[in-house]
DNA sequence: AGGATTTTAGGACAGTCGTCCTACGCGGTG
DNA sequence: CACCGCGTAGGACGACTGTCCTAAAATCCT
């Protein structure tokens, strides 16, 4: 049963490497060395570089899921769950002024790749859009409640990917305090009641 | 002089093929086949594929900066050059939709190959960063200027890349209309006059 | 301990990549 | 017409890629 830890440990390697890296750029020596395991043997535990991939994809989407479902657990107000979403690009900074978003970067590269993966990547995205709609209704915004949640995903990728062009710290957390004062106009609780007219203009 | 009309051919199929495959998944043999040249040939005119993405870099740093100095000349309102700026992503949702922003990816693939132009490709976002920071400087947000100009880039790229991820033209549209609206705070022409209390959250 | 099974190492493979070299074709000038 | 030089074609090169194969090693079960 040893394999099991070593596919684990191949797939968190690959991971690591597809984000820093990049799907394409990343040999399969690459991983071989930072497992310390023999290229070739590589075939035991997977079929093809493909099955890394889709395998480092399901892991991710787990990964995500199981936080979502934890900060249900701790957060009762979907509003306090929808800041702590946007909190992500404060709490990760460092990895994204380096990286990027693991989601949005691996996304954009498997579609310039043409890569069969691409759907089980973008349901990364969907799984935090029907999340964040999910929220979003809960909160009294059942017509507007997607539109808000992809103008909340926006919200994190344009900062990411500026952060990481830039190097940017100040940036992120400038954004970030401005989402913040945009949600409170959806946020039921301490700030009165929601407006009825729908998303507006603002930062 | 027939070299030079070559070399412009190659830079404008290396353009397209880096926007829509990637660089580094763009071969060699894939940009000769555009053009209609021997592969072995390209070195008469590029001495590497490093210096091909160098003139594909600096052809669009030159496309863009005669696009933002034509707009100079028939948008006399700052205010309307930004929205001209915000408009590029509704102008453009059918590239966008299939290939994501130019800049953006561009900029986040070399980065993840560690590429030595990543710095030239950066300028991209500098210029458009100096130029709406003029803009909003010229509206007299001089202290928040760069700020804003940050917070128009970043909403090009988030929108880009879910419009990208979702192919969802819906969604640019809602964005842009989101982005005039928060625009129109900062307007001072037919707005008003101009907030003081620097940026706020909202759309 | 011994045999069966799981896991590994390392090299062979065909293909592709960016790069380089050399010889050929075409144009205008003397 | 002969020549020279710019532009081109096509193949050779070494390195690297993902993939596959086979033999050895490690592990487990009786």
């Amino acid at each position: 049963m040893k394999a099991e830890a070593t596919r684990t440990q191949i797939v968190e390697a690959a991971d690591r490497l597809f984000y820093r890296q990049g799907y394409e750029h990343t040999s399969f020596a690459a991983i071989a060395e930072a497992v310390h395991i023999s290229r070739g043997n590589f075939y035991y535990h997977f079929k093809s570089k493909d099955d890394i991939l889709r395998a480092v994809i399901a892991a991710r989407l787990e990964d995500r899921r199981r936080m979502l479902t934890r900060w249900e657990a701790e957060e009762a107000d979907p509003a306090a769950r929808i800041r702590r979403f946007v909190e992500i690009v404060a709490a990760n900074r460092a990895d994204i002024q380096n990286y990027g978003c693991p989601v949005g970067t691996m996304t954009t590269e498997l579609a310039k790749l043409g890569h069969p993966a691409l759907d089980e990547a973008g349901g990364l995205f969907t799984l935090f859009r029907t999340w964040l709609r999910e929220q979003f209704t809960r909160l009294g915004h059942r017509e507007q409640a997607d539109a808000l949640a992809m103008h909340v995903l926006a919200f994190s990728q344009g900062v990411a990917t500026l952060a990481h062009a830039f190097k940017d710290e100040d940036f992120i957390h400038r954004e970030v305090q401005r989402m913040h004062h945009w949600l409170s106009r959806y946020s039921a609780g301490a700030q009165g009641t929601a407006p009825v007219d729908g998303p507006r203009a603002g930062t």
